[in-house]
DNA sequence: CTGAAAGCGCTTACAG
DNA sequence: CTGAAAGCGCTTACAG
């Protein structure tokens, strides 16, 4: 029993062609009769209806959002959450509204269907965490407008990226300006975009200052507390002076196996993180880690999104975005 | 250029009508036919057009979701991640789309609009967090199907709940069984129905043991860690041998003013959270706490809500889920 | 600047 | 059990 542009136009004194011209910001309207039409839509608190539209228009003013699902340790952190922020938050603004699809591998099929072809989306963001995504893939192949955060190796897609190589470049050559010679590292799943990149950056700092490459202090692990912990354990008969862990989740992880060897943070081993997540200026000692725009990303997408919608262009659109050390108490300050 | 019902009826040589009652399951079509059609729609991985289907039946296969955003600290804990998880993957299962509002402020009246309006969801799903939420009074004036997570105190409205309450009795009774007179409480705000219940709950259990309240020994605060933090410092000089804080953040951040103040867990002071976050475990000491079933909210909640949807009936259904007591370090053993 | 009319892709009485 | 046809509420050439 919602109103229809029927209802309005007939209130209004005018025909629906009129007052759809008035709600899509058609110039070719006199100025009298749109300060007319838009008082009754006002008054009678008037929404088009989006299916409606849709179907005429081909257009829907939704957009997707897809999150993968299932990565492990994926929600301990806030970095979905405020990513999800960023995209409503953009999408508020611009009057679009977001669908969510956490997608779960036994749904793949059918959620990729839904997103190609039932017609509701005008385009789509997709979050991805694996370098070689197959949802990127399948997007890449349909003619459904989209925004990659993340990247990928050999498309060539819209995407929006945060600096990770330089993050752990630069995480990497702090220990190193304090005078550490042995650095290890716990690096994320090398077939996850942060994990990788973080790993490399981790290396370009270390061949910059020309120091050479110990594989044995190097232990892959999965992001998560309790793998930073297993990874520190590993790490440690090697004896570390410093740990760059390519999470906060892992840092912490760190610490605590560290503190459970008796050995002091910075004075023993200095920890650097990466994330800048809430807890990072509450551990103790506090956590020097690199913090990232989150929730700017999430925005950033809708808009170059939208961008993209309204606007077709042929060239496709890259950005990243810089990341920021933030220096506390875990490296110390000393030199050694 | 996606296929139309049309192209697939000419395709299996039937209507676009027998089409239609194939995909929607109707009964009356010939085995041999429908067997035949859906050899079709699969081979051509055909997805009917949402809006069209929208604007033809009045339904869609999409539900809203709408979580309180900008709530303080509302994204640091898991809470809402494992809401949309159960959310999502309950909708993925009975073939829902979901659409996600984060309820600012400043765009509510639009969000309400559209939600209502639109014609594009056949029903919506509210996390509600205060006690007295505008926007459940909006839904419930509206015919539009919804289910409240959260309770509402007058209105009559289909909903789900934890039971807050019994859990921070349950909490609350666990330290008055170590012998514990002495019992301070770290409270959320209580314009929020789990700031509100919890302390109602550490009320309860007060009283059920003849245990005389003492308003010295109650603070409130935010669920935050750093609340926790500045809500133990007040409580202090009133020597607590125990803090059932409404939270695990807050009760972090009671931990970390204790040992800030000298104090050891739990043979000074015992300490009791609520939530069972992740970290819960993984602090020294691990933390007893409350753990209410997240994820199964959000499941259930979208399966009452899809059978509010098929089935229309006049009662309202409400769930209260069973929440469970975790006993950890943080509280000791000993009677005192 | 405005309106009459076609059409978007479905569903669903209705008739057979 | 099946099909022809109306209709859902918009948008947009087209004509004036």
């Amino acid at each position: 029993m919602p109103l229809t542009l029927e209802d309005i136009a007939k209130h209004a004194g005018v025909s629906r062609a009129t007052v759809s011209r008035v709600i899509n910001g058609d110039a070719n309207v006199k100025e009298q009769t749109r300060v007319r039409v838009t008082e009754v839509i006002q008054k009678n608190n008037f929404q088009p209806n989006i299916a409606a539209r849709s179907l005429a228009a081909g257009r829907t003013n939704v957009i997707g959002l897809i999150i993968p699902a299932g990565v492990s340790a994926i929600f301990s952190d806030p970095y979905f959450p405020l990513l999800i922020q960023g995209v409503s938050s953009a999408c508020n603004i611009r009057d679009y509204s977001v669908m969510l699809w956490l997608a779960e591998p036994e749904f793949e099929r059918r959620m990729m269907r839904q997103i190609l072809h039932s017609g509701l989306l005008d385009g789509v963001v997709v979050a991805s965490m694996l370098i070689e995504d197959p949802i990127v893939q399948a997007l890449h192949d349909s003619n459904k407008p989209f925004m990659l955060i993340g990247r990928h190796p050999s498309l060539d897609v819209n995407y929006l990226d945060v600096d990770n190589t330089n993050g752990a470049r630069e995480a990497t050559l702090h220990l190193l300006r304090l005078g550490h010679k042995r650095i290890a590292t716990i690096t994320g799943p090398q077939n996850m975009i942060a994990g990788h990149d973080r790993f490399q950056g981790y290396l370009r700092a270390l061949e910059e200052r020309g120091l050479a490459f110990h594989p044995e202090l190097v232990a892959e692990s999965d992001f998560s507390e309790p793998g930073g912990y297993a990874a520190t354990r590993r790490l440690l008969p090697h004896h570390p002076t410093a740990i760059f862990a390519a999470s906060d989740m892992m840092a912490e992880g760190a610490m605590r196996a560290l503190r459970d060897a008796g050995l002091r943070i910075p004075e023993d081993v200095a920890v650097v993180g990466y994330d800048d997540m809430p807890n990072a200026s509450r551990v103790t000692p506090t956590l020097t880690t690199i913090r990232q725009p989150t929730i700017h990303m999430g925005i950033q997408a809708v808009n170059v999104l939208i961008d993209i919608i309204q606007n077709p262009v042929s060239y496709k659109r890259h950005t990243v975005l810089p990341v920021e050390l933030v220096i506390r108490e875990s490296c110390g300050t000393l030199s050694k």
